[in-house]
DNA sequence: CAACATACGTAACACCTGTTATGTAAAGGC
DNA sequence: GCCTTTACATAACAGGTGTTACGTATGTTG
């Protein structure tokens, strides 16, 4: 088996190995990602791995970079584009979490639990949250809060979405969306979307705000 | 070394063993339960472990079940001790928060972690977590919340909670304590605490009600 | 005092891990 | 056509894992 094919045939990038090591992290945890494993994945052997990284903690870095980036620039590019009102940057950071391909709460899972047995990875991840703490303080205070109450709100809607995360809750997307209306409520003291009574008009109101963006 | 000890001076029994797992296991995660390392703790072999266990998993189970009840029971004792009024009903569950001798959030921290490579360990953590939301229903349904309403608030104070002990926050006690009043405005809209001028007085309300309880 | 069960310790098994040394097929340069 | 570099595959090493077979000291019973 692995058998040798053209060089044409292969493109054997970082990509490849840091994509294997992405999915092994969100299915399986770090403990799930073995060298021989993700050789299979790619198709090569461990041999081959050596050929792209010094070794397997090199490859774990790039997976955290990895992470760093793809679940953090959406938010702040969603955040940016709605302009300086508060309420826009609120419905903006909704919005993203609701639309699940442009990030991973699984990724954020995998990593926080890595987090509690890796140094850096616990310094990498203290740093991301951090800058999105930061962000929401800026959304709450862009919405009229100050001082304590604006850094409350900011914690308990990022802790919020954490332990939703954390817990995996495997309610129906319509359910889902029924409860952003009161959650809204909740967190920023708006009775805005109160009035929508249907799971669609809430999609509907995110789904224009993507469009228009 | 290991050398056998007269028989009166041990005491293996399977508590032992379950409390260096829990050590161990909050310490540095599921990974971090080797069977070596057990017995080096309990201060013996692993051939003496199979005399307590029939597997690894046996042990595994038990800190499950060790689990579900140390870090449950708190809550329960203290809601059901706060009486029929829901405001009392919160205040008992912050104090238990507040109070970690009774409870280890590190514990439940490790046992979600674990959940993501282990169905069993999934299946008692959802069970425990569904009963633990629901018993936070109760205080919102008693603090007058009806319906979503209700059942949001529940969400939003464990998911919360969840969060907040996920990232490990290192906020100064003196810090957390003064947060309280604004916590309990945002998720119960009492604005009772917000008097309290300083994190003694915050922390004089909570030792006074678990005196008197 | 002898016989027996209890409660371990010791050592080995098979398997898995990251890593490395070495072999080798393909591509490019002269 | 040869030579070198690239990009792997193969196989082995040392060290870790749960588990098991077996030896043995201790305590209890007849």
């Amino acid at each position: 088996m692995a058998e040798r094919k053209p060089r044409k045939d292969r493109n054997l990038d970082k990509a490849s190995w840091i994509s294997a090591a992405r999915k092994a992290l969100i299915e399986k945890g770090i403990a799930g990602i073995s060298l021989r494993q993700l050789a299979e994945d790619v198709g090569a052997t461990t041999g081959a791995f050596y050929w792209q990284f010094a070794n397997l903690e090199e490859l774990l870095e790039d997976v955290r970079q990895d992470w760093a980036q793809r679940n953090t620039a959406p938010f702040t590019r969603a955040i940016e584009a709605a302009g300086d009102d508060g309420w826009e940057k609120y419905l903006a950071y909704v919005g993203v979490l609701l639309n699940e391909e442009e990030y991973s709460p699984q990724y954020d899972n995998a990593i926080r639990d890595w987090a509690h047995s890796s140094k850096r990875t616990a310094e990498v991840l203290k740093e991301i949250e951090a800058f999105r703490i930061q962000q929401l303080l800026q959304v709450f205070l862009a919405l009229g809060f100050t001082d304590r109450a604006a850094q409350v709100r900011a914690y308990v809607t990022y802790f919020h979405q954490t332990g939703y995360n954390a817990m995996q809750v495997s309610e129906p997307r319509e359910e889902r969306l029924m409860n952003i209306p009161f959650y809204a409520e909740v967190l920023t003291n708006r009775t805005d979307l109160l009035g929508l009574k249907s799971a669609e008009a809430v999609s509907d109101l995110f789904a224009k705000r993507l469009g228009g963006a």
